[in-house]
DNA sequence: AAGCAAACGCCACACTGTGGCACTTCGTGG
DNA sequence: CCACGAAGTGCCACAGTGTGGCGTTTGCTT
């Protein structure tokens, strides 16, 4: 369960629950009505926000469409941050994702997969969800420096590039318990892929 | 050497004349005043090209600016094509893009970094390099159909990361004959990265 | 209660990308 | 050789995204 703590100030409060209502309404508007083909202006009108107002929260229309994904990665990087660096780096990366999936709670398991599904059929939702995951790496390979830069590099890409993978083959049905299993099963087949014959 | 056969009416080769210089005015011209910070119209004003054509020769502003890399995987997969598939894919992968850097002609040598320079500094640019190399990964996978899944989109994906990871290690200098050695180095690397301790 | 700062809404603007339509230019067949 | 069709181009207008300015509301503070 994501742990959400609520801030103290009405007024923070207020600013949290119409990024909320716009991340809710972006993942359901834009899944009814494809998101390249919904103007923001719908989901302006849909959340009664001025433009302006959204892109002070938002910085773009992708962004806000994939709020589910930036919210994945987050916990991901804070449950690292706590996890004693030890042993295999790959079962450490392996270990953090499953502890972070169980700690997102069933809001999320909802958003999430409408969220791979505006992806899948969006190449511009696509293409800023790998710019992101993109970053999110940098940021793993910062926390983790002091390591050879090379095969930090590599493991890490290595890592997403497997839980891409496990995304894509839980998409179909996107049953929350099936994708640890999934995630498992790509790690695990990662060796063998590296000695793949043809 | 890319195998630039001349197209036989003049029409279509006025026409690639003008993408050439499209293409070619993109690279010096974004990398003088930036991607971002560049409008369109100041490409189309030195090339002296309407609006309307542009966008029937390319995409998106980002799609000019990225020929460079579209053309090494063009040829990438025009190689993959021609190669005898036998033994382990890794190694296919590899000496498939070694052909590949070695048919690229000078023109493209002095492109190709200043593009990745243009990418390096403009997120929007990195995004749709990722994506199209998402398309290229898919289609390399078409062409491997029969292979396991899993195993063998795993393996797509960690080949192109080392490509990615030794393009990081190239881009300062740039020095034509180094990168191969780093590819090299980058694919090497690959099965102590999967048993990084730390 | 009053003042301050953050957040908001409205307006105007720059830039990207698309569709319609007329015009030029190239290729081709009588 | 010329005349016609088709491909390519330019111009115009428009939708959509994203930004800056500025006055107003709203919540926090003392």
């Amino acid at each position: 369960m994501t742990t959400s703590e609520q801030p103290a100030t009405l007024r923070e409060r207020k600013k949290l629950r119409t990024r909320q209502a716009l991340a809710d309404a972006a993942v359901t508007l834009f899944g009814e009505r494809g998101f390249d083909s919904t103007p923001l202006d719908a989901l302006l009108e849909d959340v009664e926000v001025s433009r302006r107002t959204f892109f002070r929260n938002y910085r773009s229309k992708e962004d806000v469409a994939l709020t589910a994904v930036k919210q994945l990665w987050d916990v991901y990087l804070d449950v690292l941050d706590g996890t004693e660096k030890s042993g295999p780096l790959a079962d450490i990366f392996l270990s953090a994702m499953l502890t972070t999936l169980e700690r997102m709670d069933e809001d999320w398991y909802r958003r999430f997969p409408l969220t791979l599904r505006l992806i899948a059929d969006s190449p511009a939702l696509d293409g800023h969800t790998l710019r992101h995951c993109a970053e999110v790496q940098a940021e793993i390979a910062r926390r983790l420096d002091g390591q050879d830069r090379l095969e930090l590099r590599l493991l890490i890409e290595f890592f997403v590039a497997a839980w891409r993978c496990a995304l894509d083959e839980w998409l179909p049905e996107c049953t929350p318990g099936e994708l640890p299993a999934l995630l498992r099963r790509a790690c695990a087949s990662m060796n063998s892929a590296l000695t793949l014959q043809v």
